[in-house]
DNA sequence: CAGGATCCGCACAGATACTG
DNA sequence: CAGTATCTGTGCGGATCCTG
């Protein structure tokens, strides 16, 4: 067959909206802040104490992308001393359906990526 | 209530299947290396034409990690010049088929994710 | 053709200190 | 409590050269 006009070929966060998608759950953070939301939400030092190996900084800079992606909300109560709370958006709530059959996948086959990687260890 | 003593906190890498996973995923040339394969095997440099803005190492770099976690396997063939072919195993191509959901879900939301990105560029 | 080895810049991420 | 600012090291990733 000769040569496609429209080849799927998509460079770098220009039209391709897996790469800007998975750059950002890819980053670390991000996915297990949004699991920690999950359940309702949370305080950033809450997410700080949960998450636990996270510093200030990162779950900072995760909070905003993930606020500015419109995965999650930021309520702020006028108080002192001040209280923030972080919860899910219908959008971050969505995004967690397709991401859970991924993490079933991950633990369900995370054996035999075990086994495969020992296998090339002993060759 | 008193501490837990199996409280489902997860250390990084150690029983945690889902980082381990998607810290391969989200490597930034895994997808697309595994998307290229999904057609049939394919070769060193086809593989680099067809991801287009890769470099060398770095396309060596995710074939080895990929072949190491048991995702594609690489045929040699032992001839002059050398011809090696990458093709998906089963645990690749059944890795794609939970992806393809979550891929799916980012090409349906990926409207919404860049107008909420401008709605904080402009506030 | 299919990589490995080496050098190097830069962005990311940690630690610490400071602010409202 | 909920962050921001700065400073710094490290490792990723590119470019180039070399090998079988």
């Amino acid at each position: 067959m000769p040569k496609e006009t429209d080849e799927p070929k998509q460079q770098p966060g220009a039209g391709c909206p897996i790469r800007g998608v998975l750059d950002r759950i890819g980053d670390q953070w991000s996915l297990l802040t949004l699991e920690a939301l999950e359940d309702g939400e949370k305080r950033f030092n809450e997410l700080m104490r949960e998450i636990g190996d996270i510093s200030k900084q990162m779950l900072s800079k995760t909070l905003r992308h993930l606020e500015q992606d419109g995965f999650i909300r930021r309520t702020v109560y006028p108080q002192v001393p001040p209280r923030v709370e972080y919860e899910l958006t219908e959008l971050g709530r969505s995004f967690l359906i397709p991401m859970k059959t991924l993490i079933g996948w991950a633990e369900q086959n995370h054996p035999a990526i075990i086994s495969a990687r020992q296998r090339h260890e002993n060759s």
